[in-house]
DNA sequence: ACATTGACCGGTT
DNA sequence: AAACCGGCCAATG
């Protein structure tokens, strides 16, 4: 069988960073989700990386809740020392080892929500 | 046309 | 917990 690299186009790039940022427009106060989670719901489970840079590149972050967005361990982006912080604002407790409770504080969509398909 | 770099992930010491 | 390792993939040099 053959393994056909799983690159996006011009176009499902664009998609791809739309469905980004509304995701994580949708995280609740006082609540996280992950890289690899909004790659998936986004519709490329294999672009964990790709969420990242969005939020570090894209102007559009910065009016969005993305530092509700750490990485599946609960640690908070390198270099941004305030994110910690934001979250504590929240009422997010950290762990010991400085990592957010992820059983404690992980938000995923509702999936049976018709609204789901409708984030553009 | 490579090589390196990340706001990542999973598994194995 | 921490340090590797290999995989991942768009962007950058």
């Amino acid at each position: 069988m053959i393994d056909y690299p799983d690159r996006m186009s011009q176009e499902q790039a664009r998609r791809f960073g739309e469905d980004v940022l509304s995701i994580v427009a949708q995280i609740p106060r006082g609540r996280v989700t992950t890289y690899g989670h909004i790659a998936a719901w986004a519709g490329w489970p294999s672009h964990s990386r790709m969420v990242g840079r969005t939020l570090r590149y894209s102007p559009k972050a910065a009016e969005l809740p993305c530092h509700r967005v750490v990485n599946k361990e609960g640690r908070t982006a390198p270099g941004w020392a305030m994110q910690r912080n934001m979250l504590e604002d929240e009422g997010i407790r950290f762990k010991a080892n400085g990592h957010v409770d992820m059983v404690k504080y992980l938000w995923e969509p509702e999936l049976n929500d018709d609204d789901f398909w409708n984030i553009t």
